[in-house]
DNA sequence: TGACGAGATTGGAACGTTCCAATTATTAGT
DNA sequence: ACTAATAATTGGAACGTTCCAATCTCGTCA
């Protein structure tokens, strides 16, 4: 059954033309003559022939190959980054290939090195957690392209997408104060990481601004997970002066803290006011609405492979560090359906 | 910056030794003597030598690489397969090749090709929505292994792992039955593919053996997600005899369907019995914690990693057809928490 | 001492493609 | 009709590895 494989050699003599001139149609050249194109075209779809990318790579030292490795495919954020990815890659025509680390920096360290054995052209990288600027260190040496996304490293000199995490919770924490919230917490994520440290600044800065003070009680940290929300919000509640709102960490986050008020009968919107951090795609069919800081992760894979495949084009090009701006998306989550219903009973 | 590339002769040469006694080593064959080995791995730490695998397959005519093409990765439940096989791909020291098709066959068709010339030695798929045996025919008779996964295609020739959605679904409304509801639902789901006939069967089957009627109106189709639970839920609440449970395509559709049952101001679980499909992590943490009927995605990641491993391994095998088992796992969503409220009264 | 075999090592061919320089065929200009 | 320019085609080398058969180096045994 596995036949044998069919070369560019037997196009050739099928054809009754040079393999050089087989090679010329393949990578579809203006040279050849349109009468000779057709017919290798035609042998090519009789005999069925496939590519060989690998002999294609080791004579021209470069791939269609970018790799992108993320620490959480779980985590649907991640999932829609790299669909964006996919699609501006593939179109591209490039082909992508993923590998996901779960936040592990020894998978971490696998991965990379294997794709670079496979010979990549180019790397989009969400690092796991921990992951420090000289673990990075001989892969940017060697002069592949990388673009880091989501979570920024300090000292990597490379490129880098990163949402704009402090004006997002900032615009959040603002809109709550707005709404009249005084006690406002700041619920899940792992402290240690750069994206944290970013929300809580802009969490923090909107207090300070409005005059509130921003005790170290109301932050409570948490895995970034549906289940670590409602790890996190049963403990806010066990304080003296429990919060009427909150700014989640993530979306994933902001699930489950609603889940964990409707363990206790009180209901996300009305009780009290939830805002999470992403716009997944399911935050807006949710009910309540989740009112969120969109950073759009789809399209931040889309801009990341752009800037990749720029970078891949240039030859060798400045890193460069953007920042994605970031938009309050408010839906029913923070109250709206108070003021709503408020209405409803007044007129 | 971008240095020479370094090669298997300049580590020979480095070391004193012969390029063929380099590649010993590399593939840690016990022919070479310890002290050379040891020599010859310093020098390519040294060095910071790069494998290049392409070299390496056009040589062998094998790689290390299997694909993976699934039709919607921004579905949780295809995300997690992924991962299940990502894990034991990896540990048996073949790396990944994702892509995702978005359900479009002709994207497909890309992708498959894609991973063919790159000499993939087996393919996982979750096949399209209406991929027909023709379109995988061409990879079939190439001999590389195939294992199908979720969606299987008759007359493809090719091993399948799917759940056992007949017997799931059976389950489901049996249970549901137990319980004392009457009047049934099935939601979500488009009615074209094979995973959605088996599942309504089953479905059909539990009403039929009760006595109770399986009529049409009650089994409404929408995409699966969860937007397409909250506008089949709609439909539902409009039918002249309301259901008074629902057993839904999958746990996306059940989640939407809570979400409208909100919006109705109805509790899922308490006012109304509603039961997912196929277990995905978010459901034992929702809110109701969701009743499943489990099929463990990343389980089935691993099986079917598993399967194809062995056929790579074993070089032609026959196909096998594996229809994975599949349980009932009881949480809130369903109306335990009736009973339970129940109960609490009483005592 | 010579033959033998096991343990290590080696040079060259091969994998399927692309690139280069060279060649042939075709057309245009004088 | 001859040259020049252009269009189309070509053979061979090269890419970095693995495989094969051959070689070399010992120590052992008769």
């Amino acid at each position: 059954m596995a036949k044998e494989r069919v070369t560019v050699i037997d196009i050739a003599r099928a054809a009754g033309v040079s393999k050089s001139t087989v090679s010329l149609v393949l990578q579809g050249s203006s040279l050849v003559n349109e009468a000779t194109r057709a017919k290798v075209n035609a042998v090519i779809r009789d005999l069925g022939y496939v590519y060989n990318r690998s002999a294609a790579n080791l004579r021209q030292a470069k791939s269609k190959i970018i790799g992108i490795v993320v620490n959480d495919l779980t985590n649907s954020f991640f999932a829609e980054l790299a669909v964006g990815v996919d699609a501006v890659v593939q179109s591209a025509g490039f082909v992508q290939f993923l590998a996901n680390t779960g936040e592990k920096s020894e998978r971490q360290r696998e991965v990379i090195a294997s794709m670079r054995e496979h010979g990549v052209s180019g790397l989009i990288i969400s690092p796991a957690r921990g992951t420090e600027a000289a673990d990075l260190a001989p892969l940017v040496e060697s002069g592949i392209p990388v673009v880091l996304v989501v979570r920024d490293i300090a000292g990597a000199g490379v490129s880098s997408l990163i949402s704009d995490n402090r004006a997002g919770a900032l615009a959040a924490v603002r809109h709550l104060i707005a709404r009249g919230h005084r006690r406002i917490a700041f619920l899940g994520g792992f402290a240690d990481t750069a994206v944290f440290q970013a929300r809580v600044r802009g969490y923090r800065d909107a207090l300070r601004e409005a005059g509130l003070n921003a005790g170290d009680d109301l932050v409570i940290g948490s895995a970034p997970s549906r289940a670590g929300g409602v790890t996190a919000i049963e403990q806010a509640m066990m304080l003296e002066e429990r919060p009427t709102a909150a700014l989640c960490f993530n979306d994933a986050v902001a699930f489950g803290v609603c889940d964990g008020l409707r363990a206790r009968r009180l209901e996300p919107g009305a009780d009290f006011a939830v805002i999470g951090f992403d716009d997944v795609i399911e935050a807006k069919t949710a009910v309540p609405a989740l009112t969120t800081v969109s950073v759009d992760p789809q399209g931040m894979g889309e801009r990341a492979a752009e800037l990749l495949l720029k970078q891949i084009k240039a030859g060798r090009a400045e890193p460069e560090a953007i920042v994605s701006p970031v938009r309050l998306v408010v839906r029913q989550s923070c109250g709206a359906a108070i003021e709503r219903r408020l209405k409803e009973v007044s007129s």
